[in-house]
RNA sequence: GGGAGUUUAGCUCAGUUGGUUUAGAGCAUCUGCCUUACAAGCAGAGGGUCGCGGGUUCGAAUCCCCCAACUCCCA
């Protein structure tokens, strides 16, 4: 069957999933060989793939494939984290479309549709990664509201709870007003806005006085429950135990002294709101101040508000401000750039709110996790800057928010009775049982009876999405909810966590948290942090900017393994990469490349001749060995783009410039020996390949010949690395390769045509007796061989003959005589003899140098001053040939 | 404001403990080729006072200090 001119990735990679799938080859099962395993992180159930998520799932498949062919048994888990916020709001723009209000339906009703939105949606995201080719073991797929995932998280809060590690208080905490729920610290996001600095004035009780204060927020002024200044700024004196008036409100307040407060900021003088700012509520507690909460959930007025109920707060700003100037509260306007905190998920301006909120305790938690950090019980890859960032976040950890005000997650299980204790248990039933105990031993004592049951209401909050994720390593294997089973013992710890760098707070450090807390052992060995993908213009690229290019849009131009390459080749470890198309291009060349080199060995016969290239087969027997050795340790150390790199100058360079070019016979006739060997030889190069770039390897895999039902390149394991690498063929080779390059760049420059016959004179023992070279030389740079007697004593002597020029080029302290019919422009040689003789001068005049000096040879090692010596030698060898090239032309 | 990182060819990056480094690769550029696997290709070539200034050392892209620019994290 005849192959097509290019390689047709389309086809081919459905083809191979499919088959790989069906071989169950992705699939694991507890058995005598080493786990190698690896979570995937688990990517929200209402997302799509982007570059981010592409570049990471390509690292963990890398690493999976290549374990899976040095004899691991693997074991990938997939799944996708069921994130409340993001769903919710996804649902109820769902309900809204159907004209349904979330605020009309029930919480079970809501958690209907949610299902049922996840059915329909939470599925893409799979169906995206195995396009790219990831081999996840798809049995295993997890979701972290699953029954049992549910279980277990709430297993672990009740836990946690009765440890006395999770606690409800009351604080300051992020407010969104338009998902109306806490956010943690790490879902807002601060960005520059320009906004203005209004100056309003207070009046003072018993004067004409006026205080003047600075304000962002105008609108929190109905909330001010005190004027604070600083107790040693003499402007003010003269206001202790004074009042003011709240302008507009006519509300009576103390004016106080707080050093928190900066005498250069403003007017010196901050209007106190303890409901909305954390400072101020500081202030509050200290100074024993009101609190008065201007804003309903959804970010409008509230009725303690006293103005504008009901109505948008950026709104009634404005609106506010008129009143303030209407009634001359207004000093003046600034305009100022400050920084708000915006919800990622809504984008809504975040408010500071008073709130009850259940916490869990960080202290203890984590240093056990930054021990095991530290102590290289995990591994970080690359180690030194996420080290620090993890034990400066861990030394300075704040207690975990794990509250949200919304449905879609695990609910919280507390139950309240009338007066509002609290009992926290795994099911209603306990709860019940705990609230009956409770009442006996106080009074009046209800009975333990169904109508108590009724008296109980649940807490309406749901947990934290990263609540339920730092359970993954764990509970992807049951490991919380059935801890002795046989699963978890096999595969945990897991062996590699593969991660962006930005979650390093979120999730690394959490899942380590909550891995020596449950399970008194790590999650995973190593953590491999993947830098960030950036558009051309350097920013990250993200959801909200659109700058993501659409990943099944490339897959279908360039094909799936040249995506892999494309991001793999520009992503040095641990670094940001810009991601640019034209390394994906860079990609499908190079699967077409090594289509061609397939197309080029299927064209040969077999047949029997005494074959001269026996150097060709014996220097590329040696240069893999070489090269896989140096790939493996790239690959311990997580160097994968390098690897990449290395691999595919191989194939490219090595392999198909060199060597099929070396083998390549005139009439397509070869010996079965050659032609079994270089079989052979692209076997291991695309074994060598395949993590990277599965599809290709497979299909030209199967292509190169017949093969067993299971003889398929995804299990093919490597071989144990050959004993000895003959390093005397290596160095032979490259130097066959630069006197073949030097001739051609004499050709080049002095544009002979293709089939200019050239004629040579080999420096004496230049090769020694590797007899196949001549040949070799004669067929890659046109030429003829010659002995200098051959042509007799006058060749040295420079042009004697009006019909053929000979001139000397030097290489490696050798000089070759080229011989051709053609008049050769020798100024141009000359030139860069010239320039290449004063190189040569310099370097050797800087060793002699480093030789001369005695400090260097008292304290440089003996080896390396035998180093220099040679150094030494071969330049003066070098000079030396150059200087008779340039006496020649 | 606090912390971390980056700065090497036009672009993106390697450069391991200071000594074959008067610095490598890919892409881009230039020259010549439609050579029977490949023009999505082949054969060559050019291109860098290693951000600035100082120091340590026999020797610095590499170690130390200062400055500058950019990026990220935290408040």
């Amino acid at each position: 069957m005849a192959l097509s001119k290019n390689y047709q990735p389309g086809e081919t990679e459905s083809k191979w999933y499919a088959h790989w799938i069906d071989q169950h080859y992705f699939h694991s099962v507890p058995d005598k060989r080493a786990p190698f395993t690896i979570v995937i992180p688990p990517p929200n159930v209402t997302g799509v793939l982007h570059m981010g998520h592409t570049l990471n799932e390509t690292v963990q498949d890398i690493l999976i494939r290549r374990a899976r062919m040095q004899g691991y048994n693997t074991c990938w888990v997939p799944g996708s984290d069921h994130a409340s916020i993001a769903t919710e709001a996804k649902v109820v723009a769902m309900l809204k479309e159907r004209g349904i209000k979330k605020s009309d339906l029930s919480r079970e009703e809501f958690l209907k549709y949610a299902f049922e939105w996840k059915e329909k949606y939470g599925g893409i995201i799979y169906s995206q990664i195995k396009k790219l080719g990831c081999s996840c073991d798809w049995d295993r797929v997890t979701f972290t509201m699953d029954g049992h995932y549910y279980e277990a998280v709430i297993k672990t809060f009740v836990e946690l709870y009765k440890k006395g590690l999770i606690y409800r208080g009351a604080r300051m905490i992020h407010w969104d007003p338009a998902a109306q729920t806490a956010l943690s610290d790490e879902e807002v996001d601060y960005r520059e806005v320009n906004s203005k600095l209004y100056y309003v004035r207070y009046p003072l009780e018993g004067s004409n006085e006026f205080i003047t204060v600075a304000t962002t927020r105008p609108e929190t002024i109905p909330g001010d429950t005190a004027i604070c200044v600083n107790p040693t700024d003499i402007r003010y004196y003269h206001l202790k135990g004074k009042f003011a008036y709240v302008p507009v409100i006519n509300r009576r307040v103390p004016v106080i002294f707080d050093e928190y407060v900066d005498k250069e900021f403003g007017t010196g003088c901050l209007k106190v709101t303890p409901a909305h700012d954390i400072n101020d509520y500081n202030l509050g507690l200290k100074h024993h101040l009101e609190v008065i909460d201007v804003f309903n959930p959804d970010g409008t007025m509230s009725a303690a508000a006293q103005i504008y109920p009901g109505e948008d707060r950026f709104v009634v700003r404005k609106k506010f401000v008129q009143d303030l100037k209407d009634k001359g509260f207004l000093v003046k306007e600034e305009n100022i750039v400050n920084k708000n905190g915006f919800s990622q998920r809504t984008n809504a301006v975040v408010e500071p709110r008073i709130s009850t909120q259940w916490f869990l305790r960080m202290n203890e938690l984590s240093k056990e996790a930054l021990d095991a950090v530290l102590k290289d019980d995990i591994q970080f890859f690359p180690e030194g800057r996420f080290l620090n960032t993890y034990r400066y976040w861990m030394e300075n950890i704040k207690d975990w928010c794990i509250s949200r005000q919304l449905w879609w997650g695990q609910r919280i299980p507390a139950w309240y009775d009338e007066k509002g204790n609290v009992y926290v248990a795994e099911t209603e039933e306990e709860a019940i049982k705990q609230y009956a105990v409770a009442g006996i031993s106080g009074s009046p004592a209800p009975p333990p009876s169904e109508e108590a049951g009724r008296r109980l209401r649940q807490d309406e909050d749901v947990l934290d999405t990263w609540f339920s994720s730092w359970l993954w390593p764990m509970e992807v294997f049951n490991g919380i909810s059935r801890p002795e089973n046989e699963e978890i013992k096999y595969y945990y710890p897991t062996t590699v966590l593969v991660t962006g760098q930005d979650i390093i707070f979120f999730w690394v450090a959490r899942m380590i948290m909550a891995g020596m807390e449950f399970k008194q052992e790590k999650p995973f060995r190593h953590v491999y942090f993947t830098g960030m993908v950036r558009d051309k213009q350097g920013r990250k690229m993200s959801k909200s900017l659109g700058n993501s290019p659409d990943l099944l849009q490339l897959i279908d131009q360039y094909g799936s393994d040249a995506v892999r390459f494309g991001i793999m080749i520009a992503s040095p470890a641990g670094n940001d990469l810009l991601f640019d198309e034209s390394s994906l291009e860079q990609g499908r060349n190079f699967c077409n490349k090594m289509w061609n080199a397939l197309k080029l060995i299927r064209m040969w016969e077999v047949k029997e001749r005494p074959d001269g290239n026996n150097f060709a087969v014996n220097w590329f027997e040696n240069r893999l060995p070489e090269v896989t050795s140096q790939i493996q340790s790239l690959f311990d150390d997580y160097r994968l783009s390098e690897a990449l790199k290395m691999i595919y100058s191989l194939i490219w360079d090595d392999f198909c410039s060199w060597y099929l070019e070396w083998i390549k016979p005139s009439d397509k006739q070869i010996s079965s020996a050659v032609l079994s060997k270089t079989i052979t030889f692209f076997e291991e190069l695309l074994q060598l390949l395949h993590p990277f770039m599965p599809f290709v390897t497979e299909e030209i895999y199967h292509q190169l010949k017949e093969r067993e039902p299971n003889d398929d390149l995804i299990v093919r394991q490597f071989e144990k690395a050959s004993e000895g690498i003959n390093y005397e063929i290596l160095r032979k080779g490259e130097l066959l390769r630069s006197y073949i390059t030097i001739v051609r760049d004499f050709r080049n420059k002095n544009n002979y045509k293709k089939s200019d016959m050239l004629q040579l004179i080999l420096p004496p023992d230049l090769f020694g007796d590797y007899e196949g070279i001549h040949s070799l030389i004669e067929k890659m740079v046109t030429a003829e061989l010659i002995t200098a007697d051959e042509i007799g004593s006058n060749v040295i002597s420079s042009t004697s003959s009006t019909t053929t020029t000979t001139t000397t080029i030097p290489i490696e302290g050798w000089a070759t005589q080229v011989i051709s019919t053609k008049k050769a422009d020798t100024s141009i040689q000359k030139e860069q003899l010239q320039k290449d003789l004063a190189y040569q001068k310099d370097f050797l005049a800087s060793v002699a140098k480093k030789l001369a000096n005695e400090k260097f040879m008292q304290h440089a090692k003996a080896e390396l001053i035998e180093r220099e010596r040679k150094k030494q030698s071969d330049a003066e060898e070098r000079i030396r040939a150059i200087e008779e090239s340039l006496k020649v032309l």
